[in-house]
This record gives structure tokens, sequence and C-alpha cells, in this order.
DNA sequence: TCAAAAAGATGACAGATGTCACTTATTTAG
DNA sequence: CTAAATAAGTGACATCTGTCATCTTTTTGA
């Protein structure tokens, strides 16, 4: 974890206009720039634990990052994958708590750390990224409350399915047989992914081969039928 | 659901002092006031829907309201019960989306419905409201967190107890023998909470009567052993 | 007050899923 | 490059949990 010695600015940042730093004006963000930290992470690398307090946010300029909780049982329930553009840590900075889950590196990342005080400082400085922010926490409720409610309702079949496709959905690449899902994950962290025993995701997934939903291409998934995997991810196809 | 003649001021509101509204000055809390339509609901009736838009939020009085969302099964996921103090569908509105879920009413309850602009007109006016919806909001996001993780990681008893322990929490009082869960659910509700099969609930309700963990008194749950469930509700005790 | 509806309860049963034990393949590190 | 560690895969098996069917009890409403 160490510090990068070109710092590139925020006002330059080319994942900026995926983030919620998107519309904010020059000047405001002037402040973060000089504050902020680059540094670049290995797989692996954990940005915070669960239970730390945070003294700043995590800014994702490249790379997949793992949001995850810890189960009373020692599983790894991974609560969302943040890539390029996507802020960490913000709300526990804003709740005003503790880390409810941990941040880890799944791929080859370049994060900006931003201090408390910037980032508040932005925050009360614009407006609108005020209300942006507080937008997105919002969806992320939503978010959170249909995941839930597949988590209860769904069965491991039906979620690994839907998993696959939200793989897809963000980091599917075309190719010539359907598309790739382009992040390597093993079998446990898709399973943290699903909420269920890494044995089940194997033997569900070898399944999925044998009926020509997906193949393997090396440690990557290809979607062969997506059509297929929605029709198995819901009752109603 | 008619409106009520007597509309008592946000200023003078009991329940105030447990609710988001709490430290906001009168000055801002007038406008509110004004606007604001006090209505009183019966059992069962909805407050919204689901895949509506909101047009303001509601603030409850008294009552308890459910927050729950219909899975692709039919079956019915119960987000949360909300109570007196508590605000609803203010993530909808700052999230520029439709209701991700519906809210029905659970016990007798007196709402008020504060209007779009009147709600978003004291987040402007007063900083201190605006951050601290924001902090509820994020300290949402962090339970949403425990729950999917619990959802996932834990058998559908230790679930029931853990719903058990903090309905006690929210609602218990007092009693000889132990804490009367002082609020009335179908065991079809409790599975909601829980998420699970109502027939579910029924077997392991009464086996924990069984065991002593607990006693009916009529609709109502007395729990003799918190410890006992608390035990049954982690892996570690 | 009485019939209909809703809620609660119970048994039988099948199947999905977790666990354990072990093997094989792949990756990492010394 | 080889040994150790990690990941992937497989089988056996138990069991938790959902479903369906049926019955009883309670509540509701006309």
């Amino acid at each position: 974890m160490k510090t990068q010695p070109k710092n590139v600015s925020c006002e330059l940042c080319i994942s900026r206009k995926f983030s919620l730093f998107a519309g904010v004006a020059d000047q405001h963000l002037c402040h973060v720039s000089e504050n902020k930290n680059f540094i670049s992470h290995k797989k692996g690398q954990i940005l915070f634990y669960e239970g730390t307090k945070p003294l700043g946010v995590f800014c994702i300029n490249e790379g997949v990052v793992k949001v995850s909780k810890t189960a009373s049982n020692g599983k790894e329930q991974i609560i969302r994958l943040a890539k390029k553009g996507d802020f960490l840590g913000y709300t526990a900075l804003l709740g005003e708590e503790s880390y409810s889950s941990s941040a880890t590196i799944v791929e080859e990342a370049k994060i900006c750390f931003i201090p408390r005080e910037s980032f508040l400082k932005v925050l009360s400085d614009d407006n609108a990224f005020q209300q942006k922010v507080t937008k997105a926490i919002c969806n992320d409720l939503g978010i959170m409350e249909s995941k839930l409610t597949d988590a209860t309702q769904k069965s491991i079949r039906e979620r690994l399915a839907f998993t696959l496709l939200k793989l897809c959905e963000n980091y599917g690449i075309e190719g010539q047989e359907g598309q790739k899902i382009d992040i390597v994950l093993t079998r446990e962290e898709i399973a943290g992914l699903v909420g269920t025993a890494t044995e089940t995701v194997i033997r569900l997934l070898s399944e999925f081969k044998k009926d020509e939903l997906i193949e393997f291409d090396g440690k990557k998934i290809i979607v062969l039928d997506k059509k297929g995997l929605a029709r198995l991810s819901d009752f109603y196809g």
C-alpha cells in the first residue's frame, strides 16, 4: 500500500465521469485533489475492516473491490462488488458509525483515499453533490430491500442464475459465443455473493454448463443463454 | 382514510421527540404543520404501494406500520416494522424513484402526511435536519447489510429467535413472567418478517414454547427466556 | 347470532442444500 | 522447479424447510 508519485487530480481523472463527482465544479474538487492520496493495491489487500472507524472515503479509479461481511458462522457474505467510479465507505462516515462491512481488493486496483474533512467540505460546499450522494444512498437502500427479499424467497439456483446475469451486466464483454464475464472470482467468492456453500455453487455451475447456459474460459465464465438464465432466475420469465 | 378535524401541529406533537424532527426549530416546522394532513388509519389499510410514485412522506404519530415487498413467488417479505416517530417513504422521495416497498397498517395508527414540497423545504432550510436524515439512511443501510447476511447465513430457527428478541426490544413490556411482545402479528406476518413459510413459524413457535423459551397470552407472545433465545439466534451465545 | 372467512395447527412427504470427507487440479512461493 | 498451499470437483448423506392436504379454532361481518 504505497503512495504513488503521480497524483492524478480529480479534475482530470478519467473515471470521474462514472462517479458521484461527475457534476461537481472544479473549484470544489481542487481541495479534494490536494488532500487525497493515490494508492495502488494488489489483489487480496484490504481497504478497511468491519468494525473500525472511517477516516475518509475511498474512490475507485480502476479495478474491483468486494464489500463483505463475515457472518457468525465464519462465512463471507459479499454485499456488493464495487468498480471504477464507485465510492466506498461514505455510509459509515455519514452514518457516524463504524464500518458495517469490510472492503477487499478483488482485482488489481487504483484507489484514491479522500480524507474525511475534504469529503465533508465538498459535501457542504456543493449542494447538488450533497443531493446526489443522498440520492445514491437511497437507491442503495432500495437495492438492499430487493436483495433481502430475493435472499429469503428465492432458491439458490435462482439466485445463482440472477447473480450471473448481474455480473454479466456489470463486467460482461461481447464474445463470439455470448458474453464473457470479465472478472476472476473464485467459487468461494461466488458463493459469498449468492449466499450459499461453495460446493453448491460448484455443482450448480456445472449443471448450468451441462444445460448449455454457460461455459468456462479458464477462470472466467461465458454466458451463452441469457434468456435461459433469466427464466431460471425468476418464477416468471 | 379520513382527515381529522383536529390537526395537531408538529411543534406540539408528542411523538416528535422520537422522530427525525426532534431537533428541528419550530420556525422550520410551522410550514410543515400548515401543510400536512393528519389522518387516522385502520388495520389493513395501505399507505402506499410498491411501484407508485411518492408524493410526500408519512410520519407515524401512533401505531405500527409494516413496510413490505412482494416476492416473485407471491409471498410477502416484511422489510421492517415502523412505529411512533418513524418516517416512511422518504427514501423513495430522496432517491427520486418509485416506492421500492409497500406500507400497510398493522395496528390502529395515527399518521401525518407531509407533502413533498414541505418536506424538501425543511430539508433545505435546516442543515442539521438534512444531516440527520442522511445519517438515518446510512444507519438503515448498515442494518440492511446485517439482515442480508443473516438471511443467507442463518437458519430459520436462528432467525426466528432473533426476530423475537428484536420484537421484544421494540415492543416489549415487562410482565411478571418475562417480557410480553405487545403487538399482534399473525403467524403469516411473523413468517414474512423472518422470511419463511407460515407453517414453519407455527412449528418453531410451538417448539420454542415446549422448550419454555416463550409462551402465549392470547395473540401475544411472552418471552420467558431471552438468554435462551439469544443462544439459539447465534452460533456464539 | 350464525355462517363464512381467516388464522392456527398438524401430519406426511419430497427435495434442495449444507456438511464432511476425500481426490484432483491449479497456483504460489521458497 | 518442486513442495506446499489453495482452489476445484465429487460423492454420500442427513436434515431442514417448503408444500400440500386436512382439520380445528377464532374472528368477522351480514
